[in-house]
DNA sequence: CTCAAGGTGTACTGATCGGTAAACTTTTGC
DNA sequence: GCAAAAGTTTACCGATCAGTACACCTTGAG
């Protein structure tokens, strides 16, 4: 298999997992679904373990990607982009293919501390704080730790929200609570 | 079976659920750590589904019950009990058993729409959203909606957040971006 | 061409999945 | 006491789980 073959398979997988759950999604139906065989998914994962923590690294690529270059689309100033952070949000909440946060719910599934996918996980919301909190030095934030976690805490709320009540509403909600944590955090 | 058998394990079955899981948790290991024999449990829950929509109803009134109570005895006045609801929520936190919120992971595993472990997923949150927005008429807030919500986000988003990163921390910077929020809604 | 090397599909492993049939034990009503 | 009803246990169902053995086929080198 061409190494872009692997890649393929990974992406294939991503949609499948992202779509169905973890547990939920066996070989055999990722065979049916990505039309590549079992042994050669085995030659290049030792484990269903192993396959997943592939896609959760290309998740967490192809969001951070996206993302970051929605939000830069769409405002200009640093304090404009943690307000259009939302908009895009809301953007990804109205897609039919929305599940949720894909690591969130690779942590539901994952309990275990020390599993390697529950790990990639909290990278993956580590990553974000670091972006948000660098997004709120740029804006020139008094405390900047502070803003990046208090917006990143609205993210995740505002995603667990759209999920389970299937509205894009959490996203302007969050939004609004935003430009109130935004003007505290810049005034006087 | 006695009916305080059922609720017996209903209440055991609960533990295990939230420790392992919902897909990861079978019904010969259900058998085994709740000393009730497959037969009989298929005498008062016609699946497994049920029997989780069983658990997840005893778990919505147990968690806010607990909840609830905790907060009215930390705090007195409406404005204290916004507060002091992240200081519950830290207690949770720093639990041994603490596996982040069942309905989140409920959500998590079963995203079709219409299933009803989803639905009662949504109903919790639904409940906890007007009891924030009841507790922020009674603070006299100017948007009670809004209040509601916003807190209800702060809430959600410390809960994925200490539950990834394995951290308290998230309570306090909720705590904190409450009281924010809080003298926003509540000055002239 | 031949031949070796590596990728691929078929068919299978034992274990476990959710769920059930039927024999057995306990409780209940009279 | 005595039978019917209710609850429980054992043993099992076909399906699916993650993972693998092995034969087959394609490909590139000489």
């Amino acid at each position: 298999m061409r190494p872009n073959k692997k890649d393929e398979l990974v992406r294939k997988a991503l949609t499948v997992f992202y779509r169905d759950g973890f547990h939920a999604t066996g070989m055999d139906k990722l065979v049916a679904e990505t039309g590549v065989s079992k042994t050669s998914i085995y030659k290049h994962f030792r484990t269903k373990e192993e396959l997943i923590v592939a896609v959760l690294k290309l998740r967490d690529e192809n969001f951070r990607a996206w993302f970051e270059a929605r939000v830069d689309e769409l405002a200009d100033t640093p304090a404009d982009k943690f307000l259009a952070a939302f908009d895009a949000l809301g953007e990804w909440f109205e897609e039919d293919s929305y599940r949720g946060c894909m690591f969130i719910n690779a942590g539901a599934e994952y309990q275990c501390k020390d599993d390697p996918i529950r790990m990639e996980a909290a990278h993956h919301k580590q990553v974000l704080l670091d972006y948000f909190t660098d997004l709120a030095r740029q804006a020139g934030a008094r405390d900047p730790e502070a803003l990046g976690c208090q917006i990143l805490l609205l993210k995740e709320g505002a995603i667990v929200m759209s999920s389970l009540m299937g509205t894009t509403k959490p996203a302007c909600d969050a939004k609004d609570t935003a430009r109130i944590l935004l003007d505290h955090a810049l005034k006087g």
